[in-house]
DNA sequence: CGATCGGTTGATATGAATCAACGTGCGTGG
DNA sequence: CCACGCACGTTGATTCATATCAACCGATCG
């Protein structure tokens, strides 16, 4: 991954929910291209290359330009999909199957941008970030990936995820739907 | 509320997922405007009234109408915005706060919709839906609805909700974003 | 070379799940 | 019209998953 970025909320009681992780490509918000008052803040967790647009030049040019149209489109449906299962392995799902289901959904968004070798990734998020984003504390997340690691499923460490077992993983943290 | 539906999605492991409840006047999903496969259901808690409109309809007015635009982009931007909150409560917040969180968002969207007289709401939902929509079990449920009707907050039974002390709901509920 | 940061590990605490029993209202069929 | 069954909710006892508290370790950095 060339960089890493995410999207949060920083919740009154001194915890943070990460709301999706950004990738080179991605749009950072598609209700940011509406809203002139965002309720999140986002971050880089390396250095990141950023393109601003200006909210009033995409409403120029959007009505005339189908291919704008049908990118925010996209961009605003996977956005949506992915907070569903985010939602479910939330509400529905043990810590062992929601870091399985994060890894799993951010090495296929990784493996769409870049062409991976020997299964290896470049995942420069700490411990910390996943509990953010999965809803557990540092501690359990270093548990189950230890877990997982004594397993034989995966190596985490330094910023690079290596999956070892991924049909294993899949099981784990896929819902297959 | 004249009728009451909901999105959800049904996990492997029996349990499910509410993603969203959908209102009077709510498009069913932004997603659905544009993506032939759904990986949700949805199914209604009272009778209902629907409207359907045919996708190669939307798309070829879509276009040329500035108004359908603007209200799809405002349908995709609440879906995010409540999703967003679903994701912060269901990550990061106790089981009180979770179901305060749902009916104080439950009853703003009344809100908007009709009249309401002396904070009573109907809402027709069992106490599983509360469940299956904030991650806890109905006896769980039942429990935290217990204390909330014995500290004086709210009274729910038989598909209405009455809100006796709004401050306080609001003090566990909220996030103020 | 000490300090800080991120991660690991162990002991203990706790919130919510699970298991189980019971109550109550309601619809249905005898 | 009664009786039974069923859906829903309540309540108590117990278990379990994850949080919390705390100590420690290794790497990195000023």
């Amino acid at each position: 991954m060339r960089w890493l970025a995410f999207r949060f909320f920083q919740v009154p009681n001194g915890r943070r929910q990460i709301l999706n992780f950004l990738l080179p490509g991605d749009l950072f918000s598609t209700v940011a291209v509406f809203e002139e008052r965002l309720h999140f803040s986002a971050q880089t967790l390396t250095e990141a290359r950023l393109s601003g647009f200006g909210r009033a030049e995409i409403k120029a040019r959007w009505a005339d330009n189908p291919r704008m149209t049908a990118a925010l489109a996209k961009s605003s449906a996977a956005e949506a999909y992915n907070a569903d299962g985010l939602m479910i392995a939330l509400g529905q799902r043990s810590a062992e199957e929601r870091i399985a289901y994060l890894f799993l959904h951010l090495i296929q968004r990784i493996s769409t941008r870049s062409v991976i070798r020997d299964q290896r990734y470049r995942l420069p998020l700490r411990q910390q970030h996943i509990a953010d984003a999965v809803g557990l504390t540092p501690v359990h997340v270093s548990r189950v990936i230890s877990l997982f690691r004594d397993r034989g499923l995966i190596e985490f460490s330094g910023g690079v995820l290596q999956v070892l077992n991924l049909p294993e993983l899949s099981r784990i943290g896929s819902l297959d739907y």
